[in-house]
DNA sequence: TTCCAGGTCAAGA
DNA sequence: TCTTGACATGGA
């Protein structure tokens, strides 16, 4: 992998294993737009569009730096993919495993947007997530509409009125007080925690459950292992090894079972349940 | 119009 | 510990 710098941007060349389109919309994140060929996302204070031609990708606008200090760690590009997947298909079997990375995004961000996935649809989450981000949320330098993502300081800032007028619904009592309760400083530390530990202080918190802990573990945390089980994977992993079981227990077996390969195989998993109820990407 | 969604929570067995 | 029903909302 090679950069170099492009335009207002930043080339990346020589990327294996890596399928952007899928990786941004394949379900971990819900801020980013397509048109045609081109991505447009916000993260971490920055909007950024992004492109793919077979192994480059293109970042813009971007810096050197800013690609070695965000966008390399949130595209998740200096693990070896071929790796993890030739290690996967050892549960798999001898089948073509898709080049999705597993975002490493903010976790406070990450931690919301998952609280507001419970009983939602995709496309509903995405407008909820927008709608919060243009209320709350800081606007983007030179990036005319674009907002970052609130944080808890912000969000705590909304009375529980103004979420429902949003469209949280019975979630909004969630956010404020999960808002309020980050801003008190409980997520600190968090990502350092092991697995069990982690997930036991975001369990403690409103609105997350055993599947809400596991997302933000593995989509705000870098946590590999966590296997979120929800309706898709649930199917999946029925219609595939034929098991039987609560969510949460499944997702205890899975863990056991699948390791540190366990985090993206349950992406796969959801990515190919959800192509096959004609979902799409 | 009805169904359902990347679930969680509280109550009751 | 496990099961059950309520919960807001709007896309399909």
């Amino acid at each position: 992998m090679k950069t170099v710098v492009w335009g207002p941007g930043v080339k990346v060349t020589g990327v294996q294993h890596f399928d952007l389109e899928k990786t941004l919309f394949c379900g971990q994140a819900f801020r980013w737009t397509a048109e045609r060929t081109r991505f447009f996302g916000v993260a971490r204070g920055r909007a950024l569009e992004a492109w793919q031609e077979e192994d480059s990708i293109f970042l813009s606008p971007c810096t050197l730096k800013e690609f070695d200090e965000i966008w390399q760690e949130y595209f998740d590009l200096k693990r070896d993919y071929g790796r993890l997947q030739s290690e996967a298909r050892a549960f798999v079997g001898d089948e073509i495993l898709p080049d999705i990375h597993i975002l490493r995004q903010p976790l406070f961000e990450t931690l919301i947007t998952f609280i507001l996935s419970a009983n939602n649809h995709i496309p509903r989450i995405r407008g909820l997530v927008e709608r919060l981000a243009e209320r709350a949320g800081k606007p983007i330098p030179d990036w005319p509409g674009a907002y970052d993502f609130p944080g808890p300081e912000d969000l705590a800032g909304l009375s529980e009125a103004e979420l429902r007028s949003l469209g949280c619904g019975y979630r909004a009592p969630f956010l404020a007080e999960t808002a309020q309760r980050v801003m008190e400083g409980c997520l600190e530390g968090v990502g350092e925690l092991p697995y069990d530990e982690a997930k036991k202080r975001l369990m403690a918190l409103p609105g997350v459950g055993d599947k809400v802990a596991d997302c933000t573990l593995l989509y705000g945390a870098g946590c590999m292992e966590a296997f979120p089980v929800d309706v898709w994977v649930h199917r999946a992993l029925k219609e595939r090894w034929g098991v039987e079981g609560s969510r949460p227990k499944l997702a205890l077996e899975a863990r056991k079972r699948f390791g540190v390969h366990g985090g993206y195989l349950q992406q796969v998993l959801f990515y190919e349940s959800r192509q096959a109820g004609g979902k799409g990407a």
